[in-house]
This record gives C-alpha cells, sequence and structure tokens, in this order.
DNA sequence: TTTCTAAATGCAAATGCTTAGCATTTGCAT
DNA sequence: ATGCAAATGCTAAGCATTTGCATTTAGAAA
C-alpha cells in the first residue's frame, strides 16, 4: 500500500514509525469515512501481507489518539467505534437505518452558526452530530 | 422504589407488567441522564432487594426499545450505550473532557434553525448531537 | 555503521459487555 | 381460579477489546 511513496513521505513527528504504524496511517490517510479497529485489519490484510496482531492495532490506535492524530467516536445508532485521521477540519455524517450506508455532508450546520450556549457552566471545545434518517434508495 | 405508588401508577400498556420491568421503568423514568444497562442494574440493586438476571434487563431494554418506549443511543465519545425513558421530546449532552460529567443542554440548537441539509439524497428523520469541553471545575 | 535501549509487537489468555438456549415461573385474559 | 403465551433465571457462548510477557525493532548515540 505505502509501497510506491514510502521514501518521499513525511511521517508526522513525535513516535517511532514502524511497518505497522505506518500501513494503519496509510489506511486512515486513504479512508472516506471513519473506520472500525476491525475494518483497519481488513483493510491490510487485503492490501498485501498479513502479520499483524489485532492487538496491534488497537494499541497503534490508542497511541494514534492520545498523540492528537485521529480523532475517535461512536456511531450513536449502533456504537460501533471508529477512528479518522485529524485532518483539522471535521465531518458529519448521515447514517441510513434502512442500509446503514453513511453519507458524509458536505458542511458543518454549525459553521455559520454562532453556537451562543450557555458557556458560563460548559466551555465547549468540540462537538459530534450525526443525522439520521434514509437514503434515496431506502426511502422508496 | 415502587413500593410507595405502586396501585396508583397507570403503566403504558401493550406490554406485561413484571416486577422487574415496573423496577426498570421507574429507574429510567427517575433518571436525569441517559442510564447504561450495568447502571440500571446497580441502580436496582441499590434501591433493594436484588433478584434479577443481568439479560433480563438487556431483554427488557430491548423490548422497551421495540415499542418506543425508550431511546437507545451510544454516546459519541467512548461508545457507552445508554438508554432514556421517551419523554417525547429529546435532549443532548454536552461531556466534560476532563471528569465525564455529562451535563444536559436546556435546548436543541436545531429546533430554531431549519436544518436545510440536502435533502434531496437523504430524508433526514433525526439527529444526534454531542458536546464537549470543560465543565467549570474542570475548566480552572 | 554498529551498538544499545526504550518502545513496539506477537501471541495467547483474560476481561467485559451482550446475546442465546432452555427449563421454570408468572402476568393476564378467559 | 385456570391455562397459555410471554418473561425470567441461570448458564454458557460470542463478540470486541485489553493485558502480560517474551521477543523484536526503530532510532539515538557511539
Amino acid at each position: 500500500m505505502e509501497h510506491k511513496c514510502e521514501s518521499k513521505l513525511a511521517y508526522p513527528p513525535g513516535i517511532k514509525w514502524t511497518k505497522q504504524r505506518k500501513d494503519v496511517y496509510h489506511v486512515l490517510l486513504g479512508a472516506k469515512e471513519p473506520l472500525s479497529p476491525a475494518q483497519i485489519y481488513q483493510q491490510i490484510a487485503v492490501d498485501g501481507e498479513m502479520d499483524y496482531a489485532v492487538s496491534t492495532i488497537y494499541r497503534i490506535l490508542a497511541a494514534f489518539e492520545e498523540k492528537g492524530m485521529v480523532n475517535k467516536s461512536a456511531y450513536m445508532s449502533d456504537g460501533t467505534v471508529v477512528y479518522e485521521w485529524n485532518k483539522g477540519g471535521h465531518k458529519h455524517y448521515a447514517v441510513c437505518l434502512g442500509c446503514h450506508k453513511r453519507v458524509a455532508l458536505p458542511s458543518c450546520p454549525f459553521e455559520q452558526l454562532a453556537l451562543d450556549i450557555k458557556t458560563d457552566d460548559f466551555q465547549v471545545t468540540g462537538h459530534k452530530l450525526e443525522l439520521y434518517g434514509y437514503c434515496r434508495e431506502c426511502a422508496k
């Protein structure tokens, strides 16, 4: 997977860049939506040589999260835990209750909205939002 | 727990009202925030005689959910599955990154906002929102 | 480059949460 | 009060996730 650009890519500093960490990194970078540990594991297995311990994936994700490199979250609809590479901005998803497909929203509703919650009691630093309903096909 | 008002309380119809279902019902009614199966289990254990199988709690919650009596969801921050008695409206919570305390928001930001996402491709029937940041104490 | 050490990994067992099977009990309509 | 479908208790099974420990390895220092 990373074979083609191995030598050119500059990895984020601060941690040891092992073969397995590079793979997880690339899978997350190339992902179009947040992935679960199992999905990442599968992806790596498909892409090439499989010599990974599942626990390693979990430990790598935990390490990435602690460094702030990835965002961890869970889909509220089913509780699935997923990770997404932190590219600065953030995304929201609409989850179809019929086929469970996930569609990324083009923009965050809060960007053009002065989120004036009572900031006396609570200092807001971020938010997570998930819409649910039915996609075109499932709406029938 | 329900001893004081047992005879006066009218339970929602449609299902068998066993002793354990009444207990779960009352715990959920009295809860100020969504509870996990484990929390409900503990609550009942504390409140009185403990003669419940954990699996029963899960089955009761599944039954309640199927009847639309409770709302099931998972906290996006950690994936904890929780249930809340369906009182019609819905709530959102702010989660403190310091002490993990959850504070209910006074209102839903979307209520005064025409949520005009591209409804061509996706028919929105609901949403989940979670804010996170720091509560007064943890903001220090 | 070679050496060295803390950190990362593999492996397997352990843990925690949730579900499933089956015999027994119980709400509730008759 | 009686009977049956539904609910429960108990136990074991199924998962995803975590942990302990011996071994390997990235990356700094020599």
